[in-house]
DNA sequence: AGCACGCCGACT
DNA sequence: GTCGGCGTGCTC
């Protein structure tokens, strides 16, 4: 019997034939290295009882939003290496391979199907951990999705298989005259290439519908079809050069550089080796060697290169290295910082808090410098032998924290983060596995690594929407998730934030979770000193230039004559928000949705920032025909602009999605803005979030009035999160910094409250309206989104539903439906129903019934089309 | 979520 | 008849 090939991950690209030459309608043919030869083995002509008492089961789940699980047969030989948690590869569906994870093995086939085999086993140990299995279980029933979709934004993309099917001409094919004219020409367009997808052969030959005739050419047999999978994660491989070790004495080393007097290029290359490498003195380094890149970039003769590995003076060789550690800069070691005062009384009354409870929030404010005290905890557990998670918003991680985190932590602290490659979470991924990442740093997903351990996790900046997935399901929230995995591996959370989510305070100030304080700036640092502009009393007065108030304007030349750096902070990308025709006021429009064309100028563009529908900018109205057009409203590059006339010989930058899509430019520009090279910095909310810049002492936000009347419960809350965090970016060590808040309407307490820094006050004006309203945290909301092309149909749907929700819950339990903001997206009219389960609520009752109503919606004929999204804990 | 299958109307 | 469009239901 063959041997049983466990793959291992160097393994990248195979096929897996699933149907071949024989007609669609049997099963697949198998190839002559695949595992599906052993499985024909197990045809059912040959299964006895016996055997199929013995046979293994693999209940799995594919990465699918299914609701089940699936049952596969295990091929005899992955028997006794199969495990729960494995990766395993699987058909799912006549076409599709995925890969999908054992959640059980077990004995009972069956009864309703046959069940189809396991083509291959990906892991010899597992890659998902028991824990993670039923902390995915809880998600999606908490979260009311599936598993499937939880497993899907679990595990990395570099561990998941992709698979594509495709089709190629079938060489040994020879009746040609039994083809169509059609079919005729997809042979040809075959024939031209390699192997295509159905999509690229649709396209090629120029027909709409090829699956007829795929099949039809299948059964023909000129085609054959077969799955491309790839195994995504690959190892860095660096390719090395050294000299070869006979050449290591001196003796040998003289008269090999005599031989090359004749061949001087050559000759050249090796100096160039020696030059990096003194061979003689220490062998050692010799047989490290260097990288081949290095070579190449020192302008060494390629040809010459070649030539020497050729006659085996040098040899390539190739290492697998982490994609971590390449930067040996970040691993100078910097001792653990030494806490001030009061950074060690917020460790210890930590320490004491965490006693009682499992939860603590640490509250401190801007600058207090709660990164050192986590630091100390962080060092305490990991030296108690546990796991650590610190978790991020998305946006702060790209910053100075990770380097200094690296800086104490070294090689030890793995790295979870969407700017990093597939590639490099994988590593992570297995890092944590195999005991070489006992902390990792990382956003939102990292919540789903294999910890088995966990000792203590910390939800910075705790606050943030950004820990709460919205768009494909589960729509989990990193913070409530990382309190369950902390309950279940007896670990303890600490969320740190300076302007607390109000339904945390809460929950620390009813005991439920600990509360500690910091309230005092490290070192010699002042809070911003916060001042608000009456932008209508300015108007009044004539006081306004290009909608920034004259006194806005005058500190910010002052700033700029001080040599000091100032940012403005505008929540808005883009040029204009919208443009509007003089003539006849017409907005322009995405054709898709209900909202206004963003202007980019830039890009001389008109963009939808809803569906990313885009033209160019016209030059005439569209409606009228006039020229009149007028951008109006500001966006962070029409700011920019402006800014860049009325101080033409300041340096002013813009940050802001645009002007960062990729790694080098964000990095690029924060750099240039610690350097000092920039005077004025323009920036959307990104530049709210853990960017610490040395000389920047004014703050400027240019429109507070649109954050703040944002139309949704939240909005008060979140606009002093957001002005708290911009403010924080104001005056550094010894200066005071200024804050300027730009606004209408001057006199509104929550301005108030702002410009104190009284979170307390916000809390308890906050908490009162969430009582009188019954909004979190006295109830939890799950809000359900439908949506439908036709709005008649969105509305009749969405009425249909809220009414059978209305006859149990009961009419005060469920709001709406209701118009969102924007009432259609995509070409897909939006209504909104919201449910308040107050906490005393049987809750898995409540979901229960609320699911049992959507899928009685859903599958009803005289909704069809209709889709329903369901958001538990919506924000 | 894909995607094949099946029914149906339009067109040759 | 055949082709293409659209609706429906399944995936072990």
């Amino acid at each position: 019997m063959k041997v049983v090939r466990i793959l291992d991950y160097s393994i990248r690209l195979r096929t897996i034939q699933i149907y071949g030459i024989k007609p669609l309608s049997q099963s697949r043919v198998a190839d002559q290295n695949d595992f599906s030869v052993n499985c024909s083995m197990f045809t059912q002509a040959h299964h006895t009882d016996f055997l199929e008492e013995t046979t293994i089961f693999a209940d799995v789940i594919v990465p699918v939003a299914v609701p089940n699980l699936f049952t596969y047969r295990v091929p005899r030989q992955l028997a006794e290496h199969i495990r729960i948690g494995a990766r395993v590869v699987v058909q799912f569906g006549k076409t599709k391979v995925v890969t999908a994870v054992v959640a059980h093995l077990h004995h009972q086939p069956p009864q309703k199907y046959q069940a189809k085999y396991i083509l291959e086993l990906l892991d010899e140990t597992p890659m998902v951990i028991p824990q993670q299995l039923s902390l995915f279980q809880w998600i999606a029933d908490y979260y009311m999705c599936h598993v499937g979709e939880v497993l899907n934004v679990a595990l990395p993309s570099g561990l998941k298989i992709s698979s594509l099917s495709k089709v190629q001409f079938n060489p040994a094919f020879d009746q040609p005259e039994l083809l169509t004219e059609k079919e005729a020409l997809l042979i040809e367009e075959l024939k031209k290439h390699q192997a295509l997808t159905y999509d690229e052969l649709a396209r090629l030959a120029d027909v709409k519908q090829v699956y007829h005739l795929i099949k039809t050419l299948v059964q023909k047999r000129a085609i054959i079809i077969f799955e491309e999978i790839k195994e995504k994660y690959t190892p860095k491989i660096l390719k090395k050069i050294r000299l070869n070790a006979f050449y290591e004495n001196p003796s040998a080393l003289t008269s090999l550089l005599q031989d090359l007097e004749r061949t001087p290029k050559q000759q050249e290359v090796v100096l160039h080796y020696l030059r990096y490498v003194p061979v003689l003195r220490s062998p050692e380094l010799n047989q490290k060697g260097v990288e081949k890149s290095a070579l190449s970039k020192a302008n060494v003769s390629e040809s010459s290169l070649q030539t020497l590995l050729k006659n085996g003076v040098l040899e390539q060789f190739e290492v697998i290295v982490s994609r971590f550690e390449d930067n040996p800069d970040d691993f100078v070691e910097a001792p653990t910082p030494i806490l001030s005062a009061s950074q060690s009384q917020a460790f210890s009354e930590i320490m004491e808090a965490f006693q009682q409870k499992d939860t603590v929030l640490l509250h401190g404010i801007t600058g207090s410098g709660k990164t050192e005290v986590y630091i100390k905890l962080i060092e305490e557990v990991l030296a108690s032998g546990s796991q650590v998670l610190y978790l991020l918003p998305e946006i702060a991680l790209t910053t100075q924290i990770v380097v200094r985190l690296r800086k104490v932590f070294g090689d030890k602290m793995g790295i979870y983060h969407s700017r990093f490659s597939d590639n490099e979470r994988v590593e992570v991924w297995k890092g944590v596995i195999s005991g070489k990442y006992a902390f990792v740093i990382g956003v939102r997903s990292a919540i789903f690594l294999p910890f088995d351990n966990l000792g203590l996790i910390i939800v910075d900046e705790e606050h943030e929407a950004s820990y709460k997935q919205f768009d494909p399901a589960p729509r989990y929230h990193a913070r409530d998730v990382a309190v369950v995995i902390a309950h279940t591996q007896q670990a303890k959370v600490l969320l740190g934030s300076a302007t607390p989510a109000i339904e945390t305070y809460y929950n620390a100030l009813t005991g439920r979770y600990g509360l500690v304080k910091m309230t005092q700036r490290f070192g010699n640092a002042q809070l911003p000193d916060i001042q608000l502009i009456d932008l209508k009393n300015a108007r009044k007065q004539k006081e306004v230039k290009g909608d920034f108030a004259q006194s806005v304007l005058g500190a910010l030349q002052h700033n700029f004559e001080q040599k000091e750096q100032s940012i403005i902070f505008q929540n808005r990308r883009g040029y204009a928000p919208y443009i509007q025709c003089d003539d006849c006021d017409t907005i322009a429009s995405c054709p898709n949705c209900d909202v206004s064309l963003t202007h980019h100028y830039s890009q001389h563009e008109l963009r939808c920032h809803y569906c990313g529908y885009h033209e160019a900018m016209y030059k005439t109205c569209q409606a009228c025909g006039s020229v009149k057009l007028r951008s109006r409203g500001y966006g962070t590059e029409k700011i920019e602009e402006e800014l860049q006339e009325l101080f033409p010989s300041a340096k002013i930058a813009r940050m802001d999605l645009d002007t960062t899509r990729t790694k080098t430019a964000f990095q690029t520009l924060i750099n240039e803005v610690e350097s000092g090279a920039i005077d004025i910095l323009v920036g959307t909310q990104m530049i709210s979030k853990g960017l610490d810049f040395e000389k920047v002492s004014l703050v400027c936000i240019f429109d507070a009035d649109r954050i703040i009347h944002f139309p949704d419960f939240r909005a008060s809350e979140r606009a002093f999160q957001l002005f708290t965090q911009v403010a924080g970016r104001a005056g550094r060590r010894n200066i005071q910094g200024k804050v300027l808040i730009q606004t209408n309407n001057p006199q509104q307490k929550l301005l108030h409250q702002i410009a104190q820094n009284d979170y307390e006050g916000l809390y308890q004006s906050e908490i009162e309206e969430r009582q009188a309203f019954a909004y979190p945290p006295f109830t939890r909301l799950i809000r359900l989104t439908i949506k439908h092309t036709e709005e008649a149909l969105a509305n009749k749907t969405a009425q249909a539903l809220s009414n059978k929700l209305a006859e149990k819950l009961s009419k005060q339990r469920v709001l709406g439906p209701e118009k969102p903001l924007v009432e259609r997206i995509r070409n897909q009219f939006i209504y909104e129903i919201l449910i308040k389960l107050e906490k005393s609520i049987n809750l898995k009752g409540a979901k229960q019934y609320i699911h049992e109503q959507v899928e009685s919606i859903i599958t009803d004929k005289q909704f069809k089309g209709a889709s329903i999204i369901i958001d538990v804990d919506c924000m």
